[in-house]
DNA sequence: AGTAATGATACCATAAGAGTATCATTTGTC
DNA sequence: GACAAATGATACTCTTATGGTATCATTACT
């Protein structure tokens, strides 16, 4: 019963970090001494971070990554989004089919209500608010 | 991100239609026929429930299974730590070792909030009450 | 040119989820 | 007592997701 994955999870951190070094540029190097994040797993996340526009990157000698969005701006669900897909908590278990139980799954309703509790709990989240806490 | 596993599902589908005649015997041939679960796999799943209290089984011919518990007394959860462990969102990364990032981590604090409330809407939900809905 | 960085990809190992298959045991019925 | 109808116990299989590793290519600063 996972709700964020590990990917998620390191993305996350990183994330603080970077907010938390104001803008600096950051390499895989110093997040990997920082966070102890296994270093190929990190390149991996960091470049997806890239590529959808919540880092920016910057090759050669001296580069690195930067946010490219205030924290503020960076929503532990964007994370989710990116590693884990849409969040839905149960999938309705016959998809394609019309559910021939549907007069026996009342549980659906109720977990729909409850993911939608999780998600706007979750929508609160940004990396600033998160730096916060810290 | 899975709330809850297929034989949780089964498991609620199959009390629920107990649930519904009243205390009688039900063979596994007929909860095959009436919920379209997967036979052999059914039958694991209702010995679970056997063995733990919440079905009573009759074995030989004639025999089948049969709540042993009122339905209002058979919760959601109940059925969620047999199949799927005690519910918990996420485990701490680093579990034996401290969390060496344990400053970086206000993310747990927010995800054990999300947790509790998740836990208290499950722990409202029994077979008596889906059956209700129903 | 050399080195320090990221980009792109392909690969791998483990575990969990979702079943299947089979033999043993019990019990009612003829 | 034999047979059939049920559950009990258990071992096996298949597929997918998770959590990584490894490598070669490319870019850019000095």
């Amino acid at each position: 019963m996972k709700l964020i994955t590990r990917d998620t999870d390191y993305a996350a951190r990183a994330l603080i970090f970077m907010a938390s070094t104001k803008g600096e540029t950051v390499t895989v190097s110093t997040l990997v001494s920082k966070l102890r994040i296994p270093r190929p797993f990190l390149r991996q996340i960091l470049q997806a971070l890239n590529k959808d526009g919540i880092l920016k990157s910057y090759k050669g000698s001296g580069g690195g990554f930067r946010l490219a969005l205030p924290p503020e701006k960076i929503f532990l669900t964007d994370l989710m989004k990116i590693f884990q897909g849409a969040l839905k908590l149960n999938e309705c278990i016959f998809k394609k089919k019309v559910c021939p139980n549907k007069n026996l799954c009342p549980l659906r309703s109720k977990i729909s209500s409850i993911e939608e509790n999780v998600i706007s709990q979750l929508n609160s989240i940004t990396i600033a608010s998160l730096l916060r806490i810290r």
